[in-house]
This record gives C-alpha cells, sequence and structure tokens, in this order.
RNA sequence: GGCGGGGUAGCUCAGUGGCAGAGCAAGCGGCUCAUAAUCGCUGUGUCGCGGGUUCGAAUCCCGCCCCCGCUACCA
C-alpha cells in the first residue's frame, strides 16, 4: 500500500459542532493505526483537520457580531483541546481556510472543469426555501409543509448552479471497486455502496450564491464552492497537491480514508469520481466504522447522549480511555457506550489484568533481586511462543483494522503471564536459597514478558506503556523501539536496574 | 414503502449444516508475590415466533413479530 508513505485521514470537523464521544472514537482509532504503523518502521502521515466554511459558520459569525474568520479561529481550538487529551498525534492538522487549501481547490475544480468532458456545468438548483432559515429543506424535513423551525410557508425556488456530472462516472466507479473489492471496507458498507452506484448516481450542485463564505469558483466569481469539493479536497491539499507535486507523489493516494458510516456517499462514490475527473488516482480505501450508541440509541445532542470526552477523560485517564474503545466495540459495527462496561474494562483488563501483572513482578523483583534484572541460564516456559504466536495474530488483525481483536491477542499475553506464575510459586522459590538459578529464570521470564507487552501496547496506551517502560529501567528509549524486532525475546539486558513505581491503572470504583 | 443491519447465557457479543461458545459479572476451592489481586473449577440458555428442506439447522428456504440505521447534494 500507499507510495512511501502510510497516509490516514479522519473526516474534518465543523468548528461549530460541539466534540462528543463520536467524534473522538474515530479520533482514537485513526491514532492507534498511525502510531501502529509507526512502530513498524513506516513513514506515517496522519492528517485530520476542520472544516471551516459554508452558511452556518457565517450565520454563526453574524450572530455573534463577528467576521467569520474571526469565528473559526476561537471555535477550531476546541477541537484540538481533545485531540490533545487525548494523546492524537497527528502530523497535519489541516484548516479549510488555509491559503494552501484554498489554491488546492481552486486548482482541482479548474482540473475538473477544464477536463474537456465538460463534468462541470451550469444549471438549476430548485428546493424547498425557507427565507427565515435560509435553508433549503427536502419535503420530508418539513411538518404540515411549513417549515420545521419557523412554521411558515417554504418557497419553492430555483438557483442557478454549477453541478458536478457525478452520473457519468457510474461504469468507471463499479469497475474501480471491481477490481478490488478491499477498497470499501467493511463488506456490509462496500454493498450497501455498490448498490446504491448500480442504482444509478445524480450530479450534485457544487456552488452556491446565496451566501459567500467560502472558496470562490475560479472561472465564475460569484459562485462560491459548497461543501464537498471544498471539504473533500483537503485530503489532498494537505499530501501537497497544487503546492508540491514531489510531495503528493509520495504522500498520495491515502492508505485509509477512516470515516463514519454516515458519510460513505461521499467518500466512496463522490470524491473517487471528482479525483477521476480532475485526473487524480482514487484514495486505497475508505474505512466506514460504526456508530456508537448509548441506551440502544444513537448518540446526538438532542436525546441528551451527546458525551463530551473530558467528562470520561477526567475519571478513567486518556490509556483507558482509549483502550475501553478499541477493545470493546467490534471495530466496523455499531457499539454500545456505557459507564458501566467501562469501569469493568477498566478494572478487569488493566488494573486486576495488565496493571497488577506489572506490580507483582516488578515487586518480586526489588524484594528478591534488590530490583536487577538477574542473568539467567534459560527457562523451559512456554511464553515466548505464546508471544510469539499473539505478536502474530496482533499483526495479522491490525493490518485489516480489527482492532478489538488485535488487542485481545495482546491480552492473551496478560493472560498467559499470570497463569506462569502461579505456576511456578516464585515466592515459594525464594524462600530456597538453593533455588536462585529458578527464581532468576522464572522472574526474568515475567520482566521480559512485560517489556514485550510494553511495546506492543504503546499504540493504544502510550503513557502506560512509558510508564511501564520506565519501571523496568530499560536504557534504549520506547519511541526506537520497532516491530518485529522489539518483540523478540531476549531483549531485556540482564542487570537492568527496575522500580515499582506507581501502580499503572488503579483500580475503580463504580 | 424500499434498502441494509440486528434479535444467542444476567451484561457485551462470537459462532453460516454436525454434540450450544468467549469475555465480564456471579458461586465454590487454591494461593498469598501483587492494585480485596491472581490461578482452577462451575453455564439445564424456548439460539425472536411458526412452518419447511435435511440423517442432522442458531446456521439454508418460506412466512411473521420486534429493534436500529439509511432513503441522495446542509459530513
Amino acid at each position: 500500500m500507499g507510495r512511501d508513505v502510510f497516509y490516514i485521514t479522519t473526516p474534518i470537523y465543523y468548528p461549530n459542532d460541539v466534540p462528543h464521544i463520536g467524534h473522538a472514537y474515530n479520533a482514537v482509532a485513526t491514532d492507534f493505526i498511525a502510531r501502529y504503523h509507526r512502530l513498524r518502521g513506516e513513514e506515517v502521515f496522519h492528517l485530520t483537520g476542520t472544516d471551516e466554511h459554508g452558511l452556518k459558520i457565517q450565520r454563526a459569525a453574524e450572530a455573534a457580531g463577528m467576521e467569520p474568520k474571526a469565528w473559526v479561529d476561537q471555535m477550531e481550538p476546541r477541537w484540538r483541546e481533545v485531540w490533545a487529551r487525548l494523546d492524537i498525534a497527528y502530523d497535519d492538522y489541516i484548516r479549510t481556510t488555509e491559503p494552501r487549501h484554498v489554491t488546492a481547490v481552486q486548482r482541482m475544480l479548474r482540473a475538473v472543469h477544464d477536463n474537456g468532458r465538460d463534468d462541470i456545468y451550469l444549471g438549476l438548483y430548485e428546493g424547498l426555501y425557507c427565507v427565515s432559515c435560509e435553508l433549503y429543506y427536502t419535503e420530508d424535513e418539513l411538518i404540515d409543509g411549513k417549515c420545521p423551525i419557523h412554521g411558515r410557508p417554504v418557497e419553492h425556488v430555483r438557483e442557478e448552479n454549477y453541478f458536478f456530472r457525478l452520473s457519468a462516472y457510474t461504469d468507471r466507479l463499479l469497475a474501480w471497486y471491481g477490481e478490488d473489492p478491499s477498497r470499501i471496507e467493511p463488506e456490509t458498507r462496500r454493498n450497501e455502496v455498490l448498490s446504491l452506484i448500480r442504482g444509478g448516481l445524480q450530479d450534485f450542485s457544487i456552488s452556491r450564491t446565496n451566501f459567500d463564505w467560502g472558496i470562490p469558483l475560479p472561472w465564475d466569481p460569484n459562485h462560491v464552492c459548497y461543501v464537498w469539493f471544498d471539504a473533500l479536497t483537503n485530503y489532498i491539499t494537505a499530501a501537497g497537491y497544487g503546492s508540491d507535486e514531489g510531495r503528493f507523489a509520495r504522500v498520495w493516494p491515502a492508505n485509509i480514508h477512516l470515516i463514519g458510516k454516515d458519510i460513505l456517499r461521499q467518500h466512496a462514490v463522490y470524491w473517487p469520481a471528482m479525483l477521476m475527473a480532475g485526473g487524480v488516482e482514487p484514495p486505497r480505501q475508505v474505512w466506514a466504522h460504526g456508530f456508537l450508541t448509548v441506551g440502544g440509541k444513537k448518540m446526538s445532542k438532542s436525546n441528551a447522549t451527546g458525551i463530551h470526552p473530558f467528562e470520561l477523560l477526567d475519571h478513567f485517564g486518556v490509556d483507558s480511555y482509549r483502550y475501553y474503545f478499541m477493545r470493546e466495540i467490534q471495530f466496523g459495527q455499531d457499539g454500545s457506550f456505557s459507564w458501566e462496561s467501562m469501569v469493568d474494562r477498566h478494572n478487569a483488563d488493566l488494573a486486576n489484568g495488565l496493571g497488577n501483572l506489572a506490580s507483582r513482578v516488578l515487586a518480586m523483583l526489588g524484594s528478591y533481586f534488590d530490583g536487577v534484572v538477574p542473568a539467567t541460564p534459560g527457562d523451559d516456559s512456554d511464553l515466548p511462543k505464546v508471544i510469539e504466536e499473539s505478536r502474530r495474530r496482533y499483526d495479522e488483525l491490525m493490518g485489516t483494522l480489527a482492532l478489538g481483536s488485535a488487542l485481545t491477542a495482546v491480552w492473551d499475553i496478560v493472560g498467559r503471564a499470570n497463569q506462569y506464575l502461579v505456576e511456578r510459586e516464585p515466592w515459594k522459590i525464594a524462600k530456597d536459597d538453593g533455588r536462585r538459578d529458578e527464581l532468576a529464570a522464572v522472574l526474568y521470564t515475567a520482566a521480559e514478558t512485560l517489556r514485550i507487552l510494553a511495546v506492543l501496547i504503546s499504540p493504544i496506551m502510550p503513557n502506560a506503556a512509558a510508564a511501564l517502560w520506565t519501571q523496568l529501567g530499560i536504557g534504549e528509549p520506547l519511541d526506537a523501539q520497532r516491530l518485529p524486532h522489539a518483540a523478540r525475546w531476549g531483549g531485556l539486558a540482564p542487570g537492568t536496574r527496575t522500580s515499582k513505581g506507581d501502580a499503572l491503572f488503579p483500580r475503580l470504583d463504580s
């Protein structure tokens, strides 16, 4: 995949929206995947950002008595502060109001407009318009034929807009996906898209004249670019389209556009067709995850289930937060969130599982060897084999974005290690001075297992991994570790001075 | 209405023809290095309902009930 770079994107967010755990779900998943690829030694480009144009922004700014740019400047940081708290290590953050993006969008529009196939044409957009809202509605949205907000009659309005000839791309899109079905995952989403395309595609409008907070069309500045050509183009802007062709050739096409299923159509139909029309290769893969549900309902502001990530981060901490959502929910399916399940998951897997394992091993190293990793003649434990097998499954599952199963594979190691300690009973061996070699072997095996666990969990729980790494006292930086080499048995040097620090994951009361 | 997903143990879910599974929770026992932790043992569930195909169905077919999402340009 990829030219030289593993390129993964999140959607870009509306500054006006309030971040909730559904947005964060996408961000965490993207970051987990990106960090995993970095751990494998790949050059990674992880992009996120904000979508800052449009009538809604313009109106919100007006209502606040501000210029639109000043408005988004003060709204946008609310997103970055969430990503910072979640340890989202993006490589670039794009704002669609940046000059580089204006350049790229206009260039893209030009490329499509001038492609000789008349793919952009002037047409009539007809719709039901509420003057008070300054918005178009579909018939379904109306209440008794009137505006749902103002209760006033809507007008049938026709507006001259430029249109993109999506209808001309039906066959090419089907051929594109026929070549390689994995271009849309998971399968159920792919099937939806294919049936949608087969049903015939309608052209869509790409410009507006009823507001001006947007990017002007290069050939007709009376029109501003309307949502799709502006927003979706961010993915190539950040890769260097229109500004750095050398870089663009290395970075594009994106390996993965990670999105929610609500914007599948735009990413899997509109976007590839737009790129084809502009002479740019479509992305390698669009991966649509599911929605979080709260109490069995899709999360939303209206039913009071729009939970802000900070509400959970304050209680659980960032590592537990990241782990919970990735482990608990089958990636690709909808998943239910509940406070109780989050507490259970934290206590079972993190506090009692990994955290307690580290605690008991480091405590014994401290008591029996003054914290120094002992040299050992060797051990006949099956842990090296178990770890190698788990690491192999982890890699395989991360490759197919079975993120929860990948973590399960790592926790098989935790389970086996706890079991191993009970089988060997080092606390009993320690009472017999004649069995020092045996004690050394057991504790070396346990400590080496912790070292490899720290490496494997680093993409999902960077802080806990670093804390464990520090407790193990390993000199080489964790950031410098690379898979698969770093997971090979025997990397922990005898003589390493460990120290039992604070609990990695304190138990939580419900 | 149409399209899609789903209804399996208290909870979350896996399981697409061959004796009903996992994790968590719960109970009992062991151990005591550890964060009241850990290890072992314990699951008689109408696999939504009713038919059908089959030697055999949670798994395939038909019908029905219920839940969720989408249904086209405001992510």
